[in-house]
DNA sequence: TAAGTCATGTAAAAAGTTACATGATTCT
DNA sequence: AGAATCATGTAACTTTTTACATGACTTA
């Protein structure tokens, strides 16, 4: 089975969805770490449910167009459970603006520092976004996240993730930014700041 | 153009390659952050060379096979430049081990804590790797490495930011080893440690 | 009435990985 | 003698993205 779809299982473990409910849950959520559009979920899930990993029923609704609303079997959830804990095969990372950091030294500074501070921007959106989503968190389910045995756990460290990932990732733009203007702090305090 | 191409020409900008030494960097270097095997870059080169980025002539050895190795043309460096300071379209974030933490809260506790301490290992062992270099880097080239018109500059950059990435990736994974064990820390603790 | 949402698919193209293919030289 | 390195390619397959396709209902 593809990651996709223990992509998809993932979430059927915790609800009922239809193949439209997975698109939008793999834009957000989800989609913070993995995601894939409609045209790949919809031709998985037929394989997952030829291969017994779900089972769907059709919903008939008035107000709205019918829908297939999918549900995870049992085969499917010893299969996510055996996955979990299965060491991922390291794939590559493939980072753009690294890459482009790579070739910075040829680039007009001042548009260099204008991208990376346009992008630290970015970052920090994303990091204001998902502290509001763990200030709901910890307020709607505030206990639970400290049980393991508990979804709300799962996901609050997915989103401890991001909040690391976003914090990083700002921080070296901003210090990116600050030193192709040669406005870079001495090594010790440019390295603080890139780790918050 | 393709992202890999302007990876092959950021390449190619610091120095003269042949497809072969190009699959080398793209293992170690800028693979990194970009990598590409070698039935993807020798046919990128064809490309490159098609579109007059690049220019190769070929080098008889005695002792090795012939070889080719190619030259970034002027043209080739122009567009290097203006696509460094343009906006990345942003792409998806894909990775792995996050998902399967979105899932954790089904598995087995104890080997959970297993895959995650191992993970843990891996991202420090890339961190002494990007240590080492960086040691390197400061001694040989310390002066250049705060210029940011010197490839030293950019190297170091992506540099730092393999480091600060690895830093918070493997203080999550530790994190999450001794939260799947309800060996977690008081929460501030927490967030203290997965972002160093 | 036009744009947006709900709902599900298929097709074509691009990007990336794995496998196939060859051959010389060098190191163990 | 066999394994590893240097050197360059192609083919098949998988994964992912973009585009094509349709249609009902709802909101502005």
């Amino acid at each position: 089975m593809t990651t996709l779809g223990y992509a998809i299982l993932g979430l059927l473990s915790r609800e009922d969805l239809s193949g439209y409910d997975l698109t939008q849950r793999m834009a957000g959520r989800v989609g913070y770490f993995w995601s894939a559009r409609h045209s790949q979920i919809y031709p998985e899930l037929a394989k997952l449910e030829e291969s017994g990993h779900v089972t769907h029923s059709v919903v008939e609704q008035t107000e709205r167009p019918d829908k297939k609303v999918y549900k995870i079997t049992a085969r499917g959830l010893e299969d996510l459970e055996e996955w979990v804990i299965r060491p991922p095969v390291p794939r590559p990372v493939r980072d753009e603006l690294t890459l482009k950091a790579y070739s910075v030294w040829l680039a007009d500074k001042e548009k260099a520092a204008r991208l990376f501070r346009e992008e630290a921007l970015h970052h920090e959106e994303q990091l204001a976004h998902y502290e509001e989503i763990r200030a709901w968190l910890d307020s709607e389910h505030g206990q639970e996240l400290r049980s393991p045995e508990s979804p709300w756990f799962a996901t609050y460290a997915t989103l401890r993730r991001g909040i690391g990932y976003e914090t990083e990732y700002a921080g070296w733009c901003r210090w990116m930014a600050d030193s192709v203007e040669r406005r870079a702090l001495p090594e010790k305090e440019g390295a603080k700041s890139s780790r918050q």
